[in-house]
Parts: C-alpha cells; structure tokens; sequence
RNA sequence: CGGGGCGUGGCGCAGCUUGGUAGCGCAUCUGGUUUGGGACCAGAGGGUCGCAGGUUCGAAUCCAGUCGCCCCGACCA
C-alpha cells in the first residue's frame, strides 16, 4: 500500500549555504537539496530526490522506446579488449578511456559507450536480412575518464546514459529506424520538461556521417549553437554557414605601416574599415608535420573540430616555429611566408580580391593583395567556426546565437562498425552484407542537471510535474495542533488515494524553515496548513513554479490537485 | 595535460605575512522560552590543521615533496 514520504523520515541533507565547490545553478541545487552528494571528482551518489526524478525520467524513455519497437537489454558495463580492438578504437580512443586488467591480465575497458558491445551481440545472432530491422537499447552507467570533469551531473566521469543502437539492411532502413529515434528524443526532450532544440552536428569520436544533437536551451550550457527563424539550426562546430564577404581597402597590392598592436581588433579600427574585411592568419602545424597558414575572415574564429578533420589531429605553432618559417606574430599573411608554408583559406574567401593581410613583418600589413596574383592559396576549407548574423544556409537570413546542453545525440554509423568487426548478415539474394548502424544515446543524469537548468529561481528549483521527485509537498505549520496536524494528515492521505506522490513535513521545525526547505527542494505544488486558515476549513495551495497562491476548501483540495498535477503529468 | 587557486570540527570560513600548542558562524545534543518565511537564552560534544618529511626548544604557520579538490584552456551524454 502506498503511503506518504514523511520529511523527518527523508534522506535529504539540505544546505543553507551554497557549497564552495559549485558553481552552476543545478550543481549547487542539486547539492542543496540533498539530491547527490560528490563521491570523488565526477563522481556523484544520488539521494533519494535525485533517484526519484531519474527513475521517472528512465521511465519517459521507455515508453517512448516502446513506442518505436526499440527493445530494452543489459549488456555489461566491462568490456574486453578484444572488441575495441577489433572496431579499431583500443587506439583510436583516448586516454579518456579507462583501461583495466583482471587477475589474469587480461585487458578490458569500462565502456564509455557500447557498440562494440552490442555488434558483437547481435554479430552471432542475426543472420538474415528478415530478421531486420532490430533496435535494442539499454539504460547503463558509463565511464569516461574527463580530463576534467565540472559542473556537478553536467560533466561527470561516470555518468547515466541510455544508449541504442539500430541494426538495419539497407541505408534506407537505417534512416527510417534513425528517423524514429530522433523523433522519440524530441518528444522525450518536451516529456521532460525540456526546452530543447535538435542541431546538426558533428559525429566526433563516434563515427559516421550524420548526426544531430538535442540541446537543452541554457546560458550554462558548454555549447554554442546557431540557429534561424526558418528552423536550421546547428552546433557551430558543425555549421557550414553563408559568411558575408566584405573587401579591404583598395586593390593594389600595397605594403603599408600599422603602428598598432597586432591584432584585428586595432588593425581594423587603425585602417577605418571592419574586422570583417581583414584577414585573420591562423599557424599550425598538421598531423603529418606540414606547417600550414589558415586564413579567415577577420571577425571569424578557426573551427577546432573542422581544422581536424582538415589537418588532422594539429598543434598550434609556437613563436619559435613561427620564426622558422618566416612568420611574424601579429602580422602573418601567406605573402613573404617560407615556401614550405601550405596556405590555405576559408571557402567563404573565394572570390574576395581584395585582402588586408600581415606582412610577416613588425609593424607592416599588405593591403589589396589579391589570391592567384600575389600569393597562392593552395586550397579553400570550411573552417571557420559559424556565428551570429552569418547566414543560413537553408534560406539565408541571419543567424541568432544560443548556448546549450547537450542532452542527446542521433547518429547514422552505417557500417562503420559492421565493417571492422564482421557483423553480416545475408540478404536476399543470400549475399553477406555489413548491417547498417545507428546508435543514440541520452545523457540521463545530465538530463536531470539540464532540467534544474531550466526550472529554478533564488529559492531553488522548481520541478516540472513530470520529473518532480515528489509531486505536492504538504506544510503543516503546527504538527501538535488537533486541527492542523489531522487536516493535513487527511489532505495527504486523499492525494496517495488519488495516486498522488506526496511528502509531508512533519518536522517540528518552525513555518520559515519547512518554507525555505519546500522551496528548495520545489515540488510542483506546496498545501500550507496554517492554524488559522484550517480552522476556516481551508488550506493555501502554492503553486512553485509561478509563487501563486490560492485558499482552496479542504474538502476540495485532493480533486483540486489532482486535476492540476494529472494533466501535467504528459 | 598546461596555467591559476584552495585543503583548518559535518558545512562555510578566520588564524599563516611576523612560529609559542586552534577560533568564529551555521549545523548537532540537552534544558527552557518561542512558533506564517531559515528564532532566542543557557549549557554540552566534536578538529591527527590533507598526507608524509625537513628546519626549530617549539610548526596550522617556514622549506621541499606528495595527494586531493576547485577554476580557466583542449574533449563529450
């Protein structure tokens, strides 16, 4: 039988003070309210609060896996070596890979994400094409060693994540069951309570061709993204963007004293034109040693991700290196730069003649030096990071700017993984084929952390109905009273009948303690039983998340709350 | 891993510069007074000063080391 949560009774230590270790608002709420507790860096218990809210969010991803015929498996959180080496990532994962050996040393990994895993289950047991398409998932921690873990949930090292994988025959296929999935994240995103926004992506260390991410809107969040009026919107790692090319001045080819620091910022306002319209040298060196010169638009960074997958995994050059090829700090360009320099520029470059670039010496730039007359530029890349007022590239207008976090990710592996690890099966013409692989994970407990994100005030946090730990907080003012307490006793018991979660405050604390404690912990609704409205037969309902307050009957109050906390429930 | 900072009762901090054997607020326990927005009075318990060395008659304090944590950078759910 169902009961109430008594507050006396609850594991939740709340704190007063904000813990000195945190600084984001879900990580000190989280803390506050005795929801998790540090075990090490990146390592979090979760209370009994936190449990709660975890365990409803799990069950929103259930039914929407259900939904889509995704099946729920357990694989083990180890893996053996052999797998990893098999996919080819033992070495292509890095030392955020925690790496073990048992008794017999032999190697394993802690999975930091499971297709290995999962191919290698589906490898022995899926032969023919009629079995397709199957999608299986699993809700699991992982491991994965952050080089620094922060933020509380938001970054930890062992973190909870559900993550599928789908097997298919064909790419159609495996666009169809990727379709589904992306579609369940949305709705798993809103179920949440989550104002969140699918971006295109980059695949990263996962692999194959096309991804999108989730991301929970929040000025916390660790990504930047972009997105338009029309609906395009993308991650800036990610974003191949329309930029707007402004000429420099003139277009002779002219070297010209700058007695200004070296920057675009006193360059642009010593020449009286914008930053745009100069050019930004960026020098590397790329994987292969080959020292290369990036050259972008003067207000444009260079993408990280998108310069490696140009040059691979590259260095910054030092100023001695700089030295030995001829650049000068502050005042680089590709004229005057030694000829084993690769100079290359961004595609968004391409017919602009006229470039206000360094002169690779102290205190000089070159103005109106034109690509093909005057320097060489040996290939035009997509490499600068994308940002607000650069254009869509769906429809062109300018682009707005957001910060997120990254709550989920959809991806379309193909065979990457089937490939290198011999997972096949027979079509119908009885010819072994590699299946065709999406996998997609949800952060779950940063999940959660993205939720506070969204949902709090100076009090504390204010749950969505549908995450909530609990969902009304009962708040009698008096526990001794032989009105109060037997009102708010009754008032607890109807809503539990009513299938509704209830805590009630039994401490024998006084009414600011028990007001600032609810706040905090921010169930959705608060029922104040104080002595002098009870003995008019009412209560006072408060509405966390709005601070409204209304006196309802004590008679009516079950089936006022349980219309409320019902139709929110989603 | 590079740069910065911090480790002192459960939590938040002072003390360190200028060595002399540890203090404040909150929390906890007891008794009393309070009782609609983190009460008050009285009393009590609780600290190998991260760890292990060195200097010194004497180290929380000075020196060198080590471990841990936090913040900024590069990676990701």
């Amino acid at each position: 039988m169902k009961s109430y949560m008594r507050m006396s009774k609850l594991y939740a230590p709340t704190l007063k003070e904000d813990p000195a270790e945190a600084e984001l608002a879900s990580h000190k709420l989280l803390l506050r309210a005795g929801m998790i507790r540090k075990t090490a860096a990146g390592l979090y218990s979760y209370l009994p609060l936190a449990w709660r809210s975890l365990l409803k969010i799990e069950t929103v991803i259930r039914e929407e896996m259900e939904a889509i015929d995704a099946q729920e498996i357990q694989v083990p959180v180890i893996v053996p070596a052999e797998l990893w080496q098999d996919s080819g990532r033992w070495n292509a994962y890095g030392p955020e890979l925690l790496r073990l050996k048992d008794r017999h040393e032999r190697e394993f990994v802690f999975g930091p994400t499971h297709e290995e895993t999962f191919t290698d289950l589906i490898r022995h047991e899926l032969r023919s094409y009629k079995q397709l398409p199957v999608t299986l998932y699993q809700i699991q921690d992982k491991f994965r060693d952050e080089m620094r873990p922060r933020f509380g949930l938001m970054r930890g090292r062992e973190f909870i994540m559900k993550d599928a994988y789908s097997f298919d025959a064909t790419v159609e296929g495996m666009q169809a069951s990727y379709n589904a999935e992306k579609d369940a994240y949305a709705r798993i995103c809103e179920r949440c309570g989550l104002r969140a926004l699918p971006v295109v992506a980059d695949s990263g260390q996962i692999g194959g061709d096309t991804s999108v991410e989730f991301m929970a809107l929040a000025e916390a969040g660790e990504a930047e993204l972009v997105w338009c009026d029309c609906g395009f919107a993308a991650d800036v790692e990610a974003a191949t963007v329309g930029i707007a090319i402004e000429e420099g001045p003139g277009t002779e080819c002219e070297k010209i004293a700058t007695p200004c620091e070296g920057s675009i910022a006193s360059l642009a306002a010593f020449m009286g034109v914008s930053e745009r319209a100069c050019r930004k040298s960026f020098a590397i060196i790329a994987e292969d040693g080959t020292p290369v010169l990036c050259l972008l638009p003067g207000d444009h960074e260079l993408n990280d991700v998108k310069a490696e997958h140009a040059f691979g995994h590259y260095d910054v050059m030092d100023e001695e290196q700089m030295a030995a090829y001829g650049l000068v700090k502050g005042y680089m360009g590709p004229i005057g730069a030694d000829a084993r320099v690769r100079v290359v520029a961004d595609i968004a470059l391409k017919d602009s003649k006229s470039w206000l670039i360094g002169a690779n010496e102290e205190g000089y730039h070159i103005k109106g030096a034109q690509p093909g007359r005057d320097f060489e530029v040996v290939e035009w890349l997509d490499l600068a990071s994308a940002k607000e007022g650069d254009a869509c590239p769906k429809c062109g207008r300018a682009l707005h700017s957001a910060r997120g976090i990254e709550v989920s990710q959809v991806f379309q592996l193909g065979t990457k993984y089937s490939e290198a690890m011999g997972a096949t099966f027979a079509d119908e013409n009885g010819v072994e084929r590699p299946f065709q692989m999406g996998c997609y994970g949800i952060g779950v407990s940063r999940t959660l952390a993205a939720v506070v994100e969204q949902h709090h005030d100076e009090h504390g946090i204010c749950w969505p109905v549908c995450v909530a730990p609990y969902e009304v907080e009962i708040v009698p003012l008096e526990t001794a009273d032989d009105l109060v307490w037997p009102a708010a006793e009754g008032i607890a018991k109807g809503l539990v009948d009513a299938g509704i979660e209830v805590v009630v405050d039994d401490r024998k604390e006084r009414a600011g303690v028990k007001f600032a404690d609810a706040d905090l912990m921010g169930f959705p609704y608060q029922v104040v039983c104080g002595k002098r409205a009870v003995k008019n037969g009412n209560v006072e309902v408060k509405d966390r998340a709005t601070g409204e307050r209304v006196e309802v009957p004590i008679d009516e109050v079950v089936a006022y709350l349980s219309e409320k906390v019902v139709s929110q429930r989603l």
